[in-house]
DNA sequence: CGACAATTTAAACGTTTGTTTTAACCGCCA
DNA sequence: TGGCGGTTAAAACAAACGTTTAAATTGTCG
């Protein structure tokens, strides 16, 4: 078993783990004991367990970043002026999706992932993420506030908020709440169905009218 | 110090350090220290960590929750057709807000915690919650759902996820996106003025155009 | 006061955790 | 063949965990 085979399935195992019970709930021997390798493997190849973590959100979020990258650079130079908004909501869906599928990995497991990063209050994750992408996220960030100009910096960015809190909840949580819905309506919800009712969801959000301010 | 004393204090200590990093990187050594109490006091009143857990959920969600109620029962004998939209969701945080303010406990903490009973895999606090306030929380969703009678169930119930999902992530995260924005804005938002922007929001997105069906 | 139940205390229990150590193994080049 | 870096292996490490035990303390009522 040659080392690369080794942290390949380190970080597929870990990958799993992780995002169906968490960090701290997954030991290091539940995944090197899944891994098929050595308990001791994990330190000599990453060194500790947080950088586990990060190798783990490393290898999708970089690819996914590269590729969103891409995108909104074809984007910009096939359209003249601003960006529309759907445009730009469709690239970040495909991107995620298609990126992510192409590599045979699950997007719910990437969600999942996203939102353990947020809620789970692991300080080293949260500041390697923002670090390494946060220029990413702030050039799509701005991409999408220059395409509602008459939505104030403020406003706009906690519709960003609630945004990213819509998908990261509903699509990590996709397998349970797909569940609940199928035994109450009957009705299986693909998760290709799901983003295309978050979409215009999503736009309804960042584009519903300002309220007069004065509070 | 009095058995109510030391149950009190217990609670108090875990609610806040439950929010503040999650329930497994919450050891009951430092509940019990940060409570000034014996470290034994914990599975002596409440038999475990599990029920310590529940116990601290019961003691939010059950005023909340019959506060709820109340506040639906009386906008049904007040207005005589179906409720609107916008009554139902200011009763929502009319009741979140000020029926925790009065106890002198932060909504944000509320939020957080309602977040990690949600994205921790804690299978035991799930079921609690669930089958504790499920009925309310139906009673609540179907008044949403008949106040929009023209949302198909599906599509509404997904709506009401991304919905759950904005409010609690990004009042969960409240401190942290308060800080980022006052940063990068000079801008202060308190959490009355935020709530003042995720219900227009949410309004949006539970009443956006349904896309036709046939994907 | 004396006794009995409730509560608090200190100490120890057995597990499990992440990490380290030391020896064994492997492929490769001299 | 013999040694040599890179990797794997088994074992042990100290620390932290939830929980339990048994003694000390407290409060209450006859």
């Amino acid at each position: 078993m040659s080392q690369l085979d080794t942290v390949q399935r380190i970080l597929d195992a870990a990958e799993v783990l992780f995002a169906e019970r968490g960090f701290t709930e997954t030991s290091l021997r539940t995944i090197t004991s899944t891994a098929g390798v050595n308990l001791a493997a994990v330190n000599y190849h990453f060194g500790s367990k947080k950088e586990l973590i990060q190798a783990v959100f490393e290898r999708f979020l970089t690819p996914f970043t590269t590729s969103l990258d891409a995108e909104l650079a074809r984007l910009a130079t096939e359209e003249e002026g601003s960006l529309q908004l759907d445009d730009l909501l469709q690239s970040l869906y495909r991107v995620a999706l298609a990126g992510l599928a192409s590599q045979g990995r699950d997007p719910r497991r990437f969600m999942r992932l996203l939102g353990l990063a947020y809620t789970q209050s692991q300080g080293h994750l949260r500041r390697f993420i923002v670090s390494r992408y946060g220029d990413s996220y702030r050039r799509f960030a701005g991409s999408l506030a220059t395409a509602l100009p008459h939505v104030d910096p403020v406003t706009f960015y906690w519709r960003l908020y609630f945004m990213l809190g819509a998908t990261v909840f509903s699509l990590s949580s996709f397998d349970a709440i797909e569940a609940i819905l199928r035994e109450d309506f009957g009705a299986e919800s693909s998760l290709e169905e799901t983003l295309a009712r978050l979409a215009p969801a999503a736009v309804a959000m960042l584009t519903a009218p300002v309220p007069a301010e004065g509070g």
